[in-house]
DNA sequence: CAAAGGTCCTGCTCGC
DNA sequence: TGCGAGCAGGACCTTT
């Protein structure tokens, strides 16, 4: 589900609310999720305060005294600021409960979420070690896509939702941004010209920008830390919309699948 | 029933 | 034949 747009509303909406914050315990309900819950969090993290709240791709990083808690959300985690506690409800996997009676409250029903608990730099943990650059960062531009695509036969739109080559682009933002930029979802990513991938880089921007400006995508479950929805689902043009036309040439949108992830795109705006 | 927004890992294929 | 790089598919799990 969380997208990087997703990960930063939330990231905005946790930080006043948790900066600051010291933690009293750490629950763990379920601690089999995508992996372990590391077992030093339960131990090490309590009198710790959260110094710092970041984002890192789609992952979230709480920055404690002397380490990080570093979360992913998967596809259906959610995060909940709580007042005062409050009886768990299924798939509650997880709460760090602060000394002033509030807590954040870990929902994942999928269980394709994480947490782990690292007492070095966490950007040299495992999990974000390989991460190519920060996709709204300069370093992600189109020189740096066009040499990264070079002899390269996959598809372009796998390649930009490959971590290790840019961070935090899902299947959801990578259609929009292909269709912005017209280029086709299925070209072979080292056969896209040096001036489409400029086009595609500053879509991937734009489309970025615009989402977290509307507080990210809700399509069926994702919501910010206070219950809100996030408005962009109104402003995707192609995602999920097979059938209907397209809103620059009017041509009937279409879908296939591309690695096994749903792909949609307009058979005549996009080469 | 298939498919859903993620992504690490395994194993296949290809080219050198 | 052997090796590494690149790539596709499987796996994880629950809900609709």
């Amino acid at each position: 589900m969380p997208e990087l747009p997703e990960v930063e509303t939330v990231r905005r909406a946790l930080a006043p609310d948790i900066r600051g914050q010291r933690i009293a315990r750490v629950v763990v309900r379920q601690p089999r999720l995508r992996w372990p819950v590391s077992p030093g969090l339960r131990r090490e993290a309590p009198g710790q305060r959260v110094q710092t709240v970041q984002r890192r791709g789609k992952y979230l990083l709480l920055g404690l005294d002397t380490g990080t808690v570093i979360l992913h959300l998967g596809m259906s985690g959610s995060l909940r600021i709580l007042n005062k506690a409050a009886p768990p409800e299924p798939h509650d996997h997880l709460d760090l409960c602060f000394c002033s009676g509030r807590m954040l409250r870990l929902r994942d029903p999928r269980r394709f979420g994480s947490v782990h608990w690292t007492r070095v730099d966490p950007q040299r943990h495992r999990l974000l070690r390989h991460l190519g650059p920060e996709p709204l960062a300069s370093t992600f531009n189109g020189d740096y896509l066009y040499h990264t695509s070079r002899g390269r036969r996959l598809a372009m739109k796998t390649l930009l939702m490959d971590a290790r080559v840019v961070a935090g682009i899902g299947n959801i933002y990578a259609n929009e941004a292909l269709f912005v930029a017209g280029v086709h979802p299925a070209r072979h990513a080292g056969r896209v010209s040096r001036l489409r991938c400029d086009r595609l880089v500053e879509a991937v921007h734009d489309v970025l920008r615009r989402a977290i400006r509307a507080g990210g995508t809700t399509l069926r479950d994702f919501r910010h830390p206070d219950g809100a929805a996030g408005y962009f689902r109104t402003d995707l043009k192609v995602y999920g919309r097979e059938g209907q036309p397209c809103v620059y040439c009017g041509a009937l949108l279409r879908r296939r699948l591309l690695n096994q992830r749903s792909c949609f795109y307009c058979p005549s705006c996009q080469r």
